[in-house]
DNA sequence: ATTAAATTAAACTAACTGGTTGAACCAAAC
DNA sequence: GTTTGGTTCAACCAGTTAGTTTAATTTAAT
């Protein structure tokens, strides 16, 4: 910022990304950190003061990486249920596809510490114009009311709503998770992998809506989903 | 096994699991496993030579506890897909709401350490008579192979086979996994979510069988099954 | 050139942590 | 009751780790 083109800071923070998601905040060490950065081990202390902040400083990005984007989509009261799971589901795998280990470790560290990460949610993820959720991260009150909308119109299966949300969050983070059970049971290549996730977003959407959708409603939709999408690409 | 009546070395097993399930193998102390135990650290190098030592034993314990039953389904080849499903998804519940903590515990250890876990897998699990299968784990090949074939009969919709699969793994897993989210998002109380997890297990068989099956299959399966649970009950 | 900030190297500390030692304990065997 | 041998403990040891200090060096702005 002041002085260096390449902002040592920033540098130090990708390192410091790097091994406390693949070590965890109690595997990684300070010297990891600073010989990922090609750095001496000095200069992370004259920049974050300690591990733990570092650490904090990291986590409260990561997961501000992962849930803005979703919170966005779940909160807007212009969308449809229908356009939120898709472009959730869809937002989901994009931001996993370039950031693979974020599940887990946000994860793994919130079920280590849930009570500081709850209250860090609060202030990260801000509350647009006057708005007071009840649910401050995912404000899901949305999202249930429009489902039951749909099954009192004969729209949507008798789905219970909570049940229908966590698979759905199941279904999108099971293939990050458990990347290398799943590489190593189907037997692929990275690329495959990648592949297999890229193709995977639709999917995810496809199990979702059969989940959720009367049949006949399954069908109409698709058919139009499949019309839209053919006029996208042409 | 000698003289006290009330094993040490059960204690101290039971201790261990209790603090490397919630802290990992990084984050775990001797002395806390100690603690827990109440009693001398000593005792733990006395029993399990090293903290190492220690962490395998539990480790692959609770890598048993977690895959032998659920191999022993999708192994057994007189049990139909649907009957494997149906078995697969409650099996996991009910083991996982006896040991809330196993999922995330084995994906995180697993994570940090892929081919260890890898070439005990080979091990732990017990291959029967002269068995020799391609997926040493989880041998899907005749989970696939009748997902074909019911697709060429007209009773499955067109999925792929390894979407589904991992759809319902992240299914089973999620609500395990991200125990605190949901039951922070939901509000729930402890029991609340016990119950909410009971309940999952026959949700999670519809969600997939959902996903599985063309409507009118799906329709006549449910009948039969409600029957079958009607007869069961009364 | 002067100055101030950025960076490095290396030694150091204070706390922590896995692992060890040697003595005490205790129940049974003689 | 004394011996025996597994069991338990408090204290200790050696290596590691986060974090500090200090001094030297490099870099960039004035």
């Amino acid at each position: 910022m002041t002085k260096k083109d390449h902002n040592t800071e920033e540098v130090i923070k990708e390192a410091a990304r790097i091994v406390f998601q693949r070590e965890g905040f109690a595997g990684a060490r300070m010297q990891e950190i600073a010989d990922e950065a090609g750095i001496n081990k000095m200069m992370l202390h004259y920049y974050f003061r300690s591990k733990q902040h570092l650490f904090d400083v990291i986590f409260e990005e990561d997961y501000s990486t992962l849930m803005v984007p979703l919170a966005v989509i779940l909160r807007n009261p212009e969308l449809h249920v229908e356009e939120q799971i898709i472009r959730f589901v869809r937002g989901y795998h994009e931001t996993m596809i370039e950031h693979p280990r974020l599940p887990l470790f946000l994860i793994h560290e919130f079920a280590k510490n849930p009570h500081k990460v709850l209250e860090m949610a609060q202030k990260a993820i801000p509350v647009s114009k006057s708005e007071e959720p009840a649910h401050p991260n995912l404000s899901a009150t949305t999202f249930m009311d429009q489902i039951e909308e749909g099954k009192a119109l004969g729209r949507y299966n008798d789905v219970d709503a909570r049940q229908l949300a966590v698979s759905m969050l199941g279904m999108c983070t099971h293939a990050f998770i458990s990347r290398i059970s799943v590489r190593t049971a189907y037997e692929m290549t990275d690329e495959q992998y990648v592949k297999f996730l890229e193709e995977r977003k639709e999917h995810v959407v496809d199990h979702t809506f059969r989940i959720l959708m009367k049949p006949d409603y399954y069908g109409k939709w698709k058919n139009k989903y499949q019309k839209e999408k053919d006029n996208t690409s042409t």
